[in-house]
DNA sequence: TAGCCTCAACCAAGTGGTTGGTGGAGCTAG
DNA sequence: CTAGCTCCACCAACCACTTGGTTGAGGCTA
């Protein structure tokens, strides 16, 4: 999938890969349809990640950024095929469902984290929640497409709302 | 193009479209490589808009993410393109390079614009000049697949580089 | 026997691409 | 004017191949 994207997604291929033949594929996803449904499923099921309990909003921000910059450096295909999906989910349902599922609880986070900060006085800047949200998803969506420019993206992303000089070669700390 | 995508892009379809026979195509464009090269040609030209001249560095900005959102808003369709050709730029060595010509121009306006306003200390953030391009164009890449967003995901950006309070409903001032 | 899982063979519907040929616009020589 | 010629855009028919999907016939375990 990562390397092939939809457009490439061939079912013989698929099996094959698997080692068995493409017929016996149907006999377990009855149609093309329902793999990507599967496909769609199990990507986004994958950034069910619970980070670390904070109730500063400024660090929370920071981890999740910082996670996220170390999903996409560490596991591109990931985020290449929620590449492909996101495009998909333009003309296929399904996918569009599960892509919704997914973004509305990242976004219902983020939001809940920029708002947090807001009433706690804590962004020294003018940070509209919901628009700040849309920011972050964005260029998280947008970096999918060049993943060596993550540190850059999400240091500057991080310096710009929490406050802290972009350096990409900080160490451990989580 | 925008609505069927690479992925629904048939040599036939397009012939129709346009009212020939999909022979005739073949006559225009030799092969299915030839037409998607000459999309990406295109599409990337459609984007050699020379903004106003301005010697501030900060309207300079503004007005740079004022006119992508308006073409955001405008014409979804040129961007939906856009898109696909980035998915397709991972394989396809002839669209991969059309974009990295398009790409290079428009990260060197911004880093130029983002330096400029580094010298002459206008920003008044820590703003990484490469850091920030990158940010930029990670930001608007992921838009394109959220169109309705272009005036949050803008205005936010331009509240934290700029540092103007975001509102969607100013008026026409360029 | 029953219930899965597997496969080879097959099918209809496309797919990009090729071939041979048609008809009209424009040019030139008689 | 017109006969002869060359382009050019066009098309119907065709080709080899691939696609997703189906069928029926085994095999394996319980």
């Amino acid at each position: 999938m990562a390397e092939a994207g939809f457009e490439g997604l061939r079912l013989r291929q698929v099996a094959e890969d698997v080692g068995i033949d493409h017929s016996t594929l149907h006999h377990h996803f009855a149609t093309k349809q329902d793999l990507i449904g599967a496909i769609a499923e199990y990507t986004t099921r994958q950034f069910w990640t619970t980070g670390p309990e904070t109730s500063d909003p400024a660090s929370a921000l920071r981890g999740h950024l910082l996670a996220l910059r170390r999903m996409v450096e560490d596991q591109p295909h990931l985020f290449a095929v929620t590449v492909e999906l996101d495009l998909r989910a333009r003309r296929d349902p399904a996918v569009a469902t599960a892509m919704a599922r997914h973004e509305a609880g990242w976004r219902s986070f983020l939001t809940g984290v920029l708002v947090d900060g807001t009433t706690r006085g804590v962004w020294d800047l003018p940070v509209d929640a919901e628009a700040t949200t849309e920011l972050v998803i964005a260029a998280v969506k947008g970096v999918r497409l060049a993943p060596e420019a993550a540190a850059q993206v999400f240091g500057q992303l991080e310096a710009l709302l929490v406050g802290r000089a972009p350096d990409d070669t900080e160490g451990e700390r989580l």
